[in-house]
DNA sequence: GCGCCTTCTTAACTTGGATCAACACGCTCA
DNA sequence: TGAGCGTGTTGATCCAAGTTAAGAAGGCGC
């Protein structure tokens, strides 16, 4: 088995758990399945029933829905070390998709060996809950997002936020990260049209607070941001304690 | 230990979950504390680090946050059998507050009971593994409601939500249920002002779709609403292979 | 029974963000 | 090399929902 692969899920867990030896040997021992995807690929989609999760080793994966009436929300954005269909471990059916935003390096782990493993290693096994339970602490904060802050604000607390979660996982440069992510994607993940979605990136830009490009973000000011989007990092659970 | 108090967390698995004789008999034996509470009681505060789980057994409870700016977000609704501070079991901190909407009965159980029996018992772990889990499926849901959907679809999806729920629990008569909620908290839910949420919910007392009250809901032509709504009972996971 | 407070309701007015419509700027691929 | 497509940008117009304000209607304590 390939060291990369299992160490993206070490490191990405070890952010938010202690992992003793143990823990660490049994995820080194897990049987995982590599693949590559290009950018914009389905990797899971509503109603389906996989039955293997799906570890990002490298790149960036979304997840959305598609209302009755056809607007599509993106739930989530997910990074290098996110299981980010861990829930079809123990829900059947999907009731979303995701999608990849980037090439991806993936890696697939059966559901049976999953199970498996949380059975012998209840301290793993706990591990994985706080995972399931941390991205539903930033499905809440999204909510908020979405109900209760304007469109500047929003963007602003969604660019802080994955500056956050990249920066745990050694993956910023400063204030600058790679997410190659579309203004029709970002303001399907605000809840906004694409036209206002420029017009508030404009804004951004004009106050000399974000710098974009097609592959990634720069926060030229973070301390201003963070002000800005009233950005209180608890939801992350970025320490083993908190 | 009073039977009522575990029955309605075993009502409440069994919708979604295949429980065995020893799951339930393992949730008899928990220690339960009886607590009664009035309406509008805090019941975990957002920053607390509470040593129990809060479990409900008669009455209703929210969740929510309230923004740096101080505008407020209900995040999800609680109903008997629920246990709305689950999260507090692997999450140190709590991010957000929970507060009773009615007269309430709980049962506290501490963690480190929560620990022993989900160690012993790995298959009564994963079925409340699985409650987190539907339960981020629902904030889920709850982005696309606040990020897509127009103030009528929103309420609408909503109060069927909530319906068929209540009905996997056994507590609704036809389309009728309790919940004691201000047209204040309702817009919380849905991000809009109260002003908005009272034409909105006019407009379907107009279109002969609900009935409310002070204490509660009559849904009077579900198919119509649901068609309204655009809903799609899937993300609910009410069936134990869903 | 009276006064107070919260919630509900309605009306008038404002506004943030949607929609519609062009055009510009790369890519990709024939 | 040039057609075509997806994305980004801008301007004009519209509208759903917010805001403000004020009265009505119920519950509750005294």
């Amino acid at each position: 088995m390939p060291a990369n692969l299992a160490s993206a899920l070490i490191t990405k867990l070890a952010v938010s758990n202690h992992l003793d030896g143990e823990d660490i040997r049994a995820i080194q021992n897990l049987r995982i399945r590599e693949r590559h995807l290009g950018s914009r690929e389905i990797i899971v989609a509503d109603g389906d029933r996989p039955g293997e999760c799906c570890l990002i080793v490298e790149g960036f994966a979304s997840r959305s829905k598609t209302t009755a009436a056809g607007e599509r929300q993106v739930l989530s954005l997910h990074i290098p070390g996110d299981i980010p269909d861990l829930q079809s471990l123990h829900l059947g059916i999907m009731d979303h998709d995701l999608i990849s935003l980037s090439p991806c390096t993936l890696g697939f782990i059966s559901h049976a060996e999953l199970t498996e493993v949380t059975a012998r290693h209840p301290h793993l096994a706990a591990a994985l809950w706080r995972e399931t339970l941390i991205d539903g602490s930033i499905f809440r904060e999204w909510i908020v997002n979405v109900g209760r802050r304007a469109a500047l604000q929003r963007m602003a607390h969604l660019l802080i936020e994955v500056h956050e979660r990249l920066q745990a996982v050694g993956r910023t440069r400063g204030g600058e990260f790679s997410l190659p992510i579309t203004q029709i994607d970002l303001g399907d993940c605000l809840g906004l049209s694409v036209v206002h979605t420029n017009r508030t990136l404009q804004a951004l830009r004009g106050e000399r607070l974000v710098e974009t490009d097609r592959s990634g973000f720069n926060l030229l000011d973070e301390e201003r941001l963070k002000e800005l989007a009233g950005f209180d990092p608890t939801y992350l659970h970025l320490t083993p304690s908190g």
